[in-house]
DNA sequence: TCTTGACTTAAAGATAACTTTAACTTCTAT
DNA sequence: ATAGAAGTTAAAGTTATCTTTAAGTCAAGA
């Protein structure tokens, strides 16, 4: 099965410009051209595709994401690098992972605090309540916020 | 306690660059100036910007974030919007643990498969593996890059 | 064959979030 | 009083990732 830029950017829920683009910044060497210069995406293409997109969820940007399918298509010498590659973008969702956990504790808070603010009439309440006052798994957010 | 734009740009790790193009778009309302036009941070304000800096990691956008200070500016009638708002937030924080917890699943499978490719020297012994012959736990994700 | 919709490229435009530059002012220490 | 570090602004520049536009080509059906 083959498709056009158009039928694989519906497929992958992208505009057809961005498979151009990608195509352009030489992210996809592997997509095969028609007589008359048409794209044919072929169905291992759309494996590609989805590798591309988790990478750049990952935060990889465009240029590390082609230099691993320029990896990839070098062939088997390349397995090392590339498995480094991944070992390290792991690491990396896992830090932001981490991350992301810690800011939802702060929303956390300052939902609470929000909440006690309605139901007082005012966020001078929560804001000048005593550390002890306060839910205890949020004493250690408030510090962090107010700098210690 | 008061800081100047360097100062406390130093105490948060970023540009005073970064603070007065904050304070060009309108984030920071609250910091004060002295009799000669230089801006006086105070320690309230260090708590702002811990607040905005943690909006920003969610991917709020600054004209959002502006909205969301504009608000706090306006006082205790706002406290409703303002809890909508942060629980918005973080529910999307949630929605993106998710998503980087799906990746980091991705990239384990990525991981092992260039690790077998690795002792097997060549990455056509995972790739051509049978679903059943591959860790239980890397099926669903091998089906789903490709397509199924 | 002709029409029409989708394809092609190169180049310009859009957007967000800063950063840099240039010209000038303020503050602090001697 | 003055030097120099750090402050000020407006405006232009940067980077990344696309999107849009313009002018033209290809392919499939009537």
């Amino acid at each position: 099965m083959v498709y056009t830029v158009g039928e694989m950017a519906k497929r992958l829920g992208v505009a057809p410009s961005t498979l151009r683009f990608y195509d352009k910044e030489g992210l996809l060497p592997f997509v095969e051209r028609s007589e008359g210069g048409i794209r044919l995406f072929k169905d291992a293409d759309f494996e590609w595709l989805r590798i591309i997109e988790c990478l750049k969820k990952t935060g990889m940007p465009l240029k590390d994401i082609k230099e691993f399918i320029m990896m990839a298509m070098a062939g088997d010498d390349t397995i090392e690098d590339r498995l480094a590659l991944i070992q390290k973008q792991r690491e990396s969702v896992e830090q932001k992972i981490q991350e992301l956990t810690e800011i939802h504790q702060v929303l956390r808070f300052k939902q609470w605090y929000y909440e006690t603010a309605k139901t007082e009439g005012t966020t001078s309440v929560p804001r000048s309540m005593a550390l002890e006052e306060l839910p205890e798994e949020f004493r250690e957010v408030r510090k962090q916020l107010r700098g210690e």
